[in-house]
DNA sequence: GCATGATAAATGAC
DNA sequence: GTCATTTATCATGC
């Protein structure tokens, strides 16, 4: 549905060594939240049910491949685990007092 | 049956639900009586979703959302602000 | 039509 | 690495 508003480049470019100036405080924008695409999720998802933990070789291929950056993928495997441990908590609640089981 | 519990799980987590109207004026109360810092515990936390009757997660959530909606609108909340002030100090003259 | 609760990217503490 | 959080977005209630 989004397209290509968000895809990689906008603060990939050079990253960081902006030092030049901003002066003391410099609140680097945060970056702006970008859902994924359904192709983007789907390959992310496919991965991670392959493995929890992801490679740097095989992060750095599929961040390549999904246009996005390596830290993007890894912050997404992070997310992504601590998704599945609520995941987890909320069954363990929502079934434990049930009165069908 | 296992799959009847487990589709009523998959769609019972984006089906929004309001919360009770004594769970937000419990949570409010919190909130505003702690509007300098309102980062509850972990205790807190567990003590608020037993007496408002909802799971930890949500009481986080809730604060989550009214974190950052109070900070980006303060006039909008301020009458209420101003009603739990006022309660508060009711209940602290008790 | 917004208010509200839940989820998805992104950051930072540790 | 985990994990609480910020922020925007999503989906629903009314």
């Amino acid at each position: 549905t989004n397209s290509g508003s968000c895809t990689s480049s906008s603060a990939t470019t050079k990253d960081g060594t902006a030092s030049k100036s901003s002066h003391s405080s410099a609140p680097r924008t945060r970056k702006k939240r970008c859902p994924y695409s359904k192709f983007q999720i789907r390959e992310l998802e496919r991965e991670f049910f392959f493995n929890v933990y992801i490679n740097k070789e095989k992060r750095l291929q599929l961040s390549r491949m999904l246009n996005l950056t390596d830290r993007q993928v890894k912050i997404w495997f992070q997310n992504r685990r601590m998704k599945e441990k609520k995941l987890s908590r909320d069954r363990l609640q929502y079934f434990s007092g049930n009165p069908l089981l | 049956a296992v799959m009847i519990l487990r589709s009523r799980f998959l769609d019972a987590r984006r089906k929004r639900r309001n919360f009770s109207k004594q769970a937000t004026e419990i949570l409010n109360e919190y909130f505003y009586s702690h509007l300098s810092n309102p980062y509850p515990s972990e205790e807190a936390k567990e003590e608020l979703a037993k007496k408002c009757s909802i799971t930890v997660s949500q009481v986080s959530n809730w604060f989550g959302n009214k974190r950052i909606r109070y900070k980006k609108n303060i006039g909008k909340f301020q009458e209420e602000a101003n009603l739990y002030a006022a309660k508060t100090a009711v209940n602290a003259a008790h």
